[in-house]
RNA sequence: GGAGAGGUGUCCGAGUGGUCGAAGGAGGCGGUCUUGAAAACCGUUGUGGGGCAACUCACCGGGGGUUCGAAUCCCUCCCUCUCCGCCA
């Protein structure tokens, strides 16, 4: 969400930056709303004040023995007009936060405008992989090694689940495990949320009321049931842990990390060229996430694309980094970094990790802030995520830049204290 | 699932219709004292909105109602805790 006061102060810069990721905007009705909204409060607080004071006075002239039915006559007046004003007023301000929570974040300078077509690959790490056999794509390989059963996976959970198995689920869980390590080594507090959440962190991640339908939500049986869903990225709890809170200075910033498998509808999404686990209902995450001073997300944002690239290239995949065009940002953010991974069979890179920097978007939608040593206002925080990293591109890459003539796969050798061999025949 | 208790400021905790934004205590901050520290004492210490400002309004789980006036009364929703049952 953004702050109404900086659109009143801004109103051009607002504007133009907003226009890289929209195709139109307009402040004027809402401006004029907020005028509305002040006239009204003055008028209300005017009111209010004089029903104090005569409320006040009511019990002591009562007590000098005087008549005071004629202002308690008046104050019955007062208090419908009030009551009047602070309908309106609170309708007015349904208006303007409807508008406002409808607007995507303010983009960064240096972000392009429009959509993927404007993505700026900054850098490529290492080299694609040449092979002098014929290769097989992930899903050969995963099947004749025996690590996923696709089949079985759809028996399991219908369309768009697989299931690790044997090797597999070994060298999927020894992902994690190196991921989970790297983190701890960095001062990062592991977090294990609960995977169904209420409403409301939906709302403060900024995914909920547009994307709602995105994620899967459990069936109410009745309506005093909880409107619970299943969480599409551990960032939607994470985003929440300090849900209407004021922090301290000195406590940021606050760094965690989770891992929890994301649940997504990914209706309409389905491709044939994106069988196998390239998307699914369901995929193994682990989540990194900041809460930062608002001078310091900048750099944070730095800090953690460098994290997660530092994981790709410990396991000695050919990857690149893109900063992402506005549109192609999800709307709470205001810039945003992809890890692409590449993947021999589709000849092309894949998503692997996306860190962003949400600056007080978040914040504000969680009302989420911080106190300064020195005093002064409270602020709002910013909030920073990253995936570090989503697993479900990670095997494919492994298994198809580690394959082998003879169809085995190279273990990464970070891996291999879990996996136990250097070789999967 | 059954029964009960309760939601007040950073925390604990009082307050059942009229200067209550809220006693008291703890904690924090500032100060006095001290070689230093502790103790003691004094002061200070919530959030949000409006106004150029003086200042003012709102907030005692959320929403609604009664009243000239609500933390206090009524309705409703939410949440937490305890006990019993069941159970990973």
């Amino acid at each position: 969400m953004l702050d109404i006061n900086l659109i009143k102060e801004q109103t051009e810069q607002v504007t133009r930056a907003l226009l890289k990721r929209m195709d139109a905007v307009n402040f004027t009705e809402v401006l004029a709303l907020d005028e509305k909204r002040r006239k009204l409060i003055v008028e209300s607080d005017r009111l209010k004040a004089k029903r104090n004071d005569v409320s006040g006075q009511v019990p002591r002239l009562k007590k000098e023995g005087k008549d005071v039915s004629g202002l308690i006559e008046e104050m019955k007046t007062v208090g419908e007009e009030i009551k009047e004003l602070d309908s309106r007023l609170s309708g007015i301000n349904d208006e303007i936060r409807g508008f406002l929570e409808g607007l995507p974040n303010i983009p960064e300078e240096d972000v392009p405008p429009g959509g993927k077509e404007n993505n700026v690959v900054i850098r490529t790490i290492g080299e694609k992989p040449s092979f002098d056999f014929k290769t097989r794509d992930h899903v050969e390989l995963a099947t004749a090694l025996q690590l996923i059963d696709y089949e079985r996976g759809v028996k399991l959970g219908g369309n768009g689940f697989w299931m690790y198995r044997g090797t597999g689920a070994i060298m999927e869980w020894a992902l994690l495990n190196y991921f989970v390590e790297e983190h701890l080594k960095d001062g990062y507090e592991f977090i294990l949320p609960p995977h169904l959440l209420i409403p409301q962190c939906g709302y403060t991640a900024g995914q909920f009321p547009k994307f709602s339908e995105d994620v899967y939500h459990l069936k109410a049986e009745d309506e005093k049931a909880v409107k619970l869903f299943l969480l599409p990225t551990a960032e939607t709890a994470l985003s929440n842990l300090h849900r209407d809170e004021i922090l301290k200075e000195d406590e940021l910033p606050k760094k965690y990390f989770s891992y929890t498998p994301c649940y997504r509808k990914e209706a309409g999404s389905y491709r044939t060229q994106e069988r196998g686990m390239i998307r699914g209902h369901q995929f193994n995450k682990v989540e990194l996430f900041q809460y930062t001073l608002p001078e310091d997300s900048g750099r944070a944002l730095e800090e953690m694309i460098d994290k997660a690239e530092r994981l790709v290239k410990g396991l000695g995949l050919h990857y690149q980094v893109s900063k992402l065009a506005a549109r192609d940002c999800s709307a709470g953010m205001a810039k945003t970094y992809d890890i692409e991974i590449w993947i021999p069979s589709m000849n092309d890179y894949k998503e692997v990790s996306s860190a962003s920097n949400a600056h007080d978007y978040q914040a504000r939608r969680g009302n989420m802030r911080f106190k300064r040593k020195n005093g002064g206002k409270n602020e709002f925080v910013h909030t920073l995520n990253a995936s570090g990293l989503a697993t479900s591109r990670v095997l494919p890459a492994i298994l198809e830049q580690g394959q082998q003539k003879d169809g085995s796969v190279v273990v990464p050798g970070v891996l291999q204290k879990w996996v136990g061999r250097e070789i999967i025949r």
